[in-house]
DNA sequence: GAGTGAATGCAACACGGTTGCGGTGAAATT
DNA sequence: AATTTCACCGCAACCGTGTTGCATTCACTC
C-alpha cells in the first residue's frame, strides 16, 4: 500500500501533517467514518475542527475519499482499500441507528435506476439502515 | 379520496386546522416536500416553524407521510396519492441538486440489499440526483 | 534567507432541527 | 353551562453540522 505523502502527492495535493493524519486514520478505521468519528480520534493531537470539515472536502474533492450521507444528516468519508485499490464507493452501505457506524457493501453494485425523460443523474446512493451485529442482540455467536 | 380530517381521525390523531392544512400542502404538491417548501405555502397564515417541525414529524410516525433524506441534509416528506391509496415509500427517489425539488420514482422497487450476518435492515433508501429538466436546460421540448 | 501563496486557526455565522415551558382552546365531565 | 383537562401551539433558547471571512503561520521557491 502506498504511503499517504505519496497518495496526496500523485493527486498534487501538498502533503500536509494534518491530511496525512486524516489519510491514515481513514485507511485505519476500514469503513466510513463521519467529521465527529474523525474528530474524536485525534485526541492527543487536537485539531481544529474547521480545518477538518476543509481536509475531508479536499479528499473527497480530489477522489481520494467518497463520501455518503447517513439518515442523522451527517457526511461519512471513507478511504478503505479493496483489494489493494481505493474503495471506489459505487455501492450500498449499511449505517447502524444505535451506534452511528457505517459499513460499506461492497459485494454488490448500485441498481440502475430509471429517471423521468429530461432528468441527468450525477450520482446516487443506496443506504440500508438498521441495528449492526453489536447493536441488535442477534450477534451469531450469542 | 378523503380528505384530510377523515384521515386524521382514522388514525386516532386530532384533526387540527394546522394538520390539515399540511396534509392539504402535502397531498396538492404530488411530491415530497421539505420543511421549508411546506413553510413557504403558507405564505397568508403564517406558521410556527416548530409547530411544523412536530405535524411534519407526527404524520411521518403515524404512516400518514413517509421521508426522505436529500443530499443537503434535510428531510423530505411525501403524501401523495398513487392509485388512490396514499404513496407507501419504498421506492427511490430523485432529487435535483439546481432547484432542490424531490420526484418519487413509483414504477420502480427498491433492491434487496445483502447485509453482513447479524445486521438487522429497518428501511433503506435509494437516492438518485442531478439535474431535473428544468434545470437541465435539456428539456424534450426545447 | 526573503518572498509568496497555500494551509491553518479563530470567531462568527448559517441552517436544519430540537427542547422546555407556558398559554390557549377544544373536548370531556359534571 | 361551567369546570376540568390535556393536547396542541407558540415563543425563546439551544444544539449539531457545516461554512465564511480574515488574520496568521508555515512550507516551498527563488
Amino acid at each position: 500500500m502506498k504511503n499517504p505523502e505519496d497518495l496526496l502527492r500523485e493527486r498534487g495535493i501538498r502533503p500536509t501533517e494534518l491530511r496525512k493524519e486524516v489519510l491514515r486514520i481513514l485507511f485505519g478505521a476500514g469503513r466510513p467514518l463521519s467529521w465527529k468519528d474523525t474528530f474524536t480520534r485525534f485526541t492527543e493531537k487536537r485539531v481544529n475542527k474547521v480545518s477538518l470539515y476543509r481536509t475531508l472536502s479536499l479528499l473527497e474533492e480530489k477522489g481520494l475519499v467518497h463520501k455518503i450521507l447517513g439518515t442523522d444528516g451527517a457526511w461519512h468519508y471513507c478511504a478503505h482499500l479493496v483489494e489493494g485499490k481505493k474503495c471506489p464507493g459505487n455501492h450500498p452501505h449499511f449505517l447502524c441507528l444505535a451506534c452511528g457506524r457505517m459499513f460499506c457493501l461492497e459485494d454488490q453494485p448500485l441498481p440502475t435506476v430509471q429517471v423521468p425523460e429530461g432528468c441527468v443523474v450525477e450520482g446516487k446512493q443506496l443506504l440500508a439502515y438498521g441495528r449492526c451485529p453489536s447493536c441488535s442482540g442477534t450477534q451469531p455467536q450469542g
